[in-house]
DNA sequence: AAATAATAAATAATCGATATTATGACAGAG
DNA sequence: CTCTGTCATAATATCGATTATTTATTATTT
């Protein structure tokens, strides 16, 4: 029995310089997710292919494939004759968002500590300590380069929370809850950040993930998450833009 | 002028009816996805782009952007540079997704009878009556289009039990399971059918869902898939392309 | 003879151009 | 003054052909 590994769309930017030349269609398709990931290009943004087509210096197909694998993951919608946009945000969406994610998560966190892998505290314990020692480089440093340094790292640190439950479906969706979740946390990012200490947050979900106390793993984790949304919530501007 | 617009039942997330004509590429994706759940393009098999071009009679564009579409629902796998293939089975996956499905449809049943909501209510009871009177047309009619109606019909019954629970991220997901599980139950269908009373099974989860008994509904759902589970993984063979 | 390199065939990815469709302005009728 | 239908314009969706890459085959070398 070979363990099939399901396609991963989600390259974080590695460039492996033995294997295989990426096509244009996964450029187009980082550079798109980055960018909507980003709030470059805004919610709800007409993607108008000639557009594109310019700004990412290629030809039709790839952006229109890219956009295409996009659609799914739920960052582009795809209106049938009429193209593609940005897929909208609103405050229903991010109230699902967030209550479908805790409640997955939790799942997700007991089970990979129910499996108790060593494998895996060592990845959990190793995403940590990369994040702890990266300067977030926010909004003081105005950067978005060193940011999405952080930003890289703060998502692998919650993949390997995760990552040990056994389950590639679960994984997946979270995977894609995450992604769609950023833009939200990008919307109102000068309000919500400098009031909280989120390191320790971090630092506190993963001792209690690593010694084994689900209880205490979960409630930080589901606190880190709501915390932050109420944030969001409180600055939230539904800016439906055509 | 000869616009001959071959009306598909579209399965996917959001179809408005009457509007204007398909697009190619919708027609393409719902060819495919329809061959693959069928069992007509099996698991693994290659999907050259001509052969597919030829067999549906339409140009490469539509195709592979039919392909991308399906991707991210995990019935097709991208292989960089190497082109698409029809995702393959595996035990591994299948229990996956009867675990992760029994578990997010609990909680949507759950969710959705909490909400009692009445037009939901009606709705399951109009699924079901639907449902209960369309023969199944299985393997002793060989009929795969008279099938087909049933499988339609039981796919809207299982997600109007869900359909009420207030997360459309949650239905989505639901619906994607759905659809990937259906090629499972393909891979053995003469053998798991003909021993059980099913319509028997609906109705019992249809009348606990209708009488606000959520452990009831959730218990005697689970007992249907899990049931069907059993059966398939009796009768499992790892057909693995690669 | 086995392994490696070179070549040929097949197929995927991409481009440029065309046909189709939606969008918005405008004139004329009610 | 509002509504309705028509037409010009912009954008999308699609096709046919070209280019790049992988896979299979054959030839060459140790």
């Amino acid at each position: 029995m070979d363990a099939v590994d399901t396609n991963v769309l989600n390259t974080s930017a590695l460039a492996e310089p033995g294997r295989g030349p990426e096509s244009r269609t996964t450029q187009a398709c980082a550079a798109l997710r980055q960018d909507i990931l980003s709030g470059a290009l805004g919610a709800g943004v007409k993607l108008k292919i000639d557009q594109l087509r310019e700004r990412y210096d290629l030809g039709a197909s790839p952006i229109r494939e890219a956009l295409s694998l996009l659609t799914s993951d739920g960052l582009v919608e795809r209106l049938d004759q009429r193209g593609f946009r940005v897929a909208p945000v609103s405050g229903l969406e991010f109230r699902d968002i967030l209550k479908t994610r805790c409640w997955m998560e939790e799942r997700a966190l007991r089970d990979s500590i129910a499996a108790g892998d060593s494998a895996w505290q060592d990845r959990v314990v190793l995403a940590y300590y990369r994040l702890s020692r990266t300067p977030r480089g926010g909004p003081e440093a105005g950067d978005l380069s060193g940011s999405s340094e952080w930003e890289a790292l703060h998502k692998a640190f919650h993949m390997a929370l995760i990552g040990g439950c056994g389950s590639d479906i679960l994984i997946r969706f979270c995977d894609q809850l995450y992604d769609r979740n950023i833009r939200y946390r990008q919307l109102s990012r000068p309000a919500a950040l400098p009031k909280r200490d989120i390191e320790a947050e971090h630092k506190a979900i993963m001792e209690a993930a690593i010694d084994g106390d689900a209880d205490a793993a979960v409630a930080a984790l589901i606190a880190h998450y709501t915390r932050t949304g109420g944030y969001l919530e409180g600055s939230m501007l539904d800016t439906a833009g055509t």
